[in-house]
RNA sequence: GCGCGGAUAGUCUAGUGGUAGGACAACGGCUUUCCGAGCCGUUAGCCCGGGUUCAAAUCCCGGUCCGCGCACCA
């Protein structure tokens, strides 16, 4: 185990869950100060892409109805077909494997799997045969009350509850695009080996952003503000850019100024809750890699011990899923979009004949003429389709009638630009890209250099003796600072040495010292993590000052002199 | 899922069939005028289940978890 893991265990970071029954895979514990990590990570968050933005939080259930996941796409998507070796049992994903090896697309199904094995009599490499072709889900399925009940699944993204309540969101927003929406929470995807610690989880935390934009128009009004940020980018072609985002998007690289605001707002997230810019790209997907509802994908990747590891995807969604759930459920998801002026358009209608259509057509008959009047007339014949059937239409079933239409509009499926986040190995590169050893006076420490806004304890107060009348003093400035809403712990066991080092460890930018000197002139000192620096300040502007400290990168000299 | 390796206190680790030991940490006390000091004491462990044996941390089988490789990662 590493230094690092080895720590986040014994100071109550991150635990194995389930322990005391040997644990599962997959899953873990967020242990008091991970969790305060965490929950600091997620408010970060908030501010960059709900406050800051034109942008709505809002909280769906983890448990969706089968109906949503059809819809989506991911119950069929995630039901991969698997074949297993009968001989050397390795288990492959099938349409991969006949891709491979036979270099043919097939539909994933079973029953497509079935085929192609029997008419090329598929082997494994091993030569050995293939037995039965069995699913293999990645969603966690559930029955939704009692009985047979309804199938139900974990959801495996936050996003499709956005989608689903789009009709209410979108009239939340008064129909003005663009608009987006923010969710923050738990998905389940049950991970056929899940590896690597955090980094690979069968439920994990998500924050989404789902951003809707004219399709026309994948403009950003605020994209000046970081146009000119450089950034490392790796595009589809494997090749790397230091670019500036104006760039990438003029050069093309970047699909569009809606996508390359992202993901410049994301990098500066990222910055600023302490992930190492040395340690960051953006990775454009692979044609092939690309999720089945994307169109254009950037994975923000954090070098780690793990290699370079996916922590956000951008992905242009399109209209993808708005498209299908309107389909599936029969809804409109269209916005309209007024012109900024009328526009009258002359129009040729076709106008049914009842007294031909009716006798040729019997039942049919309402139908296409239905259909007919929402068709626009351009030649002698008319095409209209009723029930899936094509059905040609000479001129003695209308008549053709040109009329003027004033148009005040257009209605439009907004596309839908959607940065994912996956916060459980944001924290964990949060942690790794802080982990950091130095020595002080001689003696290797280490030292966890969270930014101070994050640090999940963010000052502790330590009596120089551990008795009274320090300690009693040392507990009132406690209870003094906790009232404040501060983050404060309390520490009188052993030399003082030893207690800044237990801070140090868990990334506690401040330490508050109550010395002989309290006594006389109601000081305290503050040392800053970093620099182990101390400086006195009255315990009457104790509050203001690490409030100052906590919200900024000031250094601790601004606020008294270096006492030692 | 497959293969290889591993699992002993909170953490790290010693222990090849015969009384489970240490270091660090934690906790209590003493001491201590600012960076893991010292002294005394305390808490605390053989992953789970089965088998072999008079006797299993140790050998065998199955499972779980961890690491690595393969596969998988919508």
């Amino acid at each position: 185990m590493s230094d690092l893991m080895e720590m986040l265990i014994r100071r109550g970071f991150l635990w194995q869950s389930f322990e005391i029954y040997g644990g599962m895979a997959g899953f873990i514990d967020y242990a008091p100060l991970g969790n305060n990590l965490r929950r600091k990570i997620e408010n970060i968050w908030r501010e960059f892409f709900v406050i800051g933005e034109r942008v709505a939080e809002i909280d769906t259930p983890l448990i969706g109805v089968e109906e949503v996941f059809i819809a989506s796409g991911h119950a069929t998507s995630f039901v991969d077909t698997a074949i297993e070796c009968q001989k050397c049992g390795r288990v492959y994903r099938a349409d991969h494997y006949v891709k491979e090896k036979l270099n043919l697309e097939v539909d994933a199904s079973i029953d497509a799997i079935k085929e192609v094995m029997e008419v090329y009599e598929l082997k494994c490499e091993c030569g050995g045969n293939f037995g039965e072709p069995f699913p293999m889900n990645l969603m966690f399925s559930t029955k939704i009350g009692a009985g047979k009940g309804k199938l139900g699944y974990l959801r495996p993204e936050t996003a499709q509850g956005i989608f689903v309540a789009f009709r209410r969101l979108s009239n939340y927003f008064r129909d003005k695009l663009p608009f987006g929406v923010a969710q923050i929470g738990r998905a389940f995807r049950n991970e056929i080996s899940p590896r690597q610690g955090v980094i690979r989880l069968r439920e994990f935390n998500q924050a989404e952003l789902e951003f809707f934009v004219h399709p026309a128009e994948k403009k950003h009004p605020k994209f000046v503000e970081l146009e000119k940020d450089t950034l490392t980018l790796v595009d589809k072609f494997d090749k790397t850019h230091r670019i500036t985002l104006k760039e990438a998007v003029e050069k093309g690289i970047i699909a569009n100024e809606v996508l390359a605001y992202f993901i410049g707002k994301t990098r500066r997230f990222l910055l600023s809750i302490g992930i190492n810019d040395d340690k960051l790209r953006f990775r454009q997907h692979k044609d092939d890699e690309k999720a089945h509802y994307a169109t254009d994908c950037w994975d923000a990747e954090a070098l780690m011990s793990y290699g370079w590891i996916e922590i956000v995807g951008i992905a242009d969604r399109t209209n993808y899923d708005l498209s299908r759930h309107a389909n599936f459920s029969k809804v409109d998801m269209s916005v309209f979009i007024p012109y900024s002026a009328p526009v009258v358009v002359k129009k040729k209608k076709a106008i049914p004949k009842m007294s031909a259509l009716g006798p040729v057509f019997k039942a049919k008959a309402k139908k296409i003429a239905e259909a007919l009047e929402k068709v626009e007339v351009n030649s002698d014949e008319i095409e209209v389709e009723v029930d899936g059937e094509k059905i040609k239409l000479g001129k003695e079933f209308y008549t053709i009638q040109e009329v003027e239409e004033e148009v005040s509009g257009e209605r439009i499926v907004p596309h839908v630009i959607e940065p994912s986040f996956g916060l459980d190995r944001i924290t964990y590169t949060v942690l790794e890209h802080s982990f950091d050893k130095d020595i002080v006076e001689g003696e290797e420490r280490k030292v966890l250099r969270l930014k101070r806004k994050v640090a999940p304890i963010e000052v502790a107060v330590l009596p120089l003796l551990s008795r009274e009348p320090f300690t009693i003093k040392a507990l009132e400035i406690v209870d003094l600072l906790r009232k404040s809403g501060f983050y404060t712990d309390y520490d009188d066991s052993g030399s003082i040495g030893r207690r800044y080092r237990r801070f140090d460890e868990i990334g506690t930018p401040f330490c508050i010292t109550v010395d002989h000197q309290t006594f006389e002139d109601e000081t305290v000192t503050i040392r800053d993590r970093d620099t182990t620096k101390q400086v006195r300040v009255k315990i009457s502007e104790l509050e203001r000052v690490l409030k100052d400290l906590i919200r900024s990168d000031r250094s601790i000299e601004e606020f008294g002199e270096i006492f030692r």
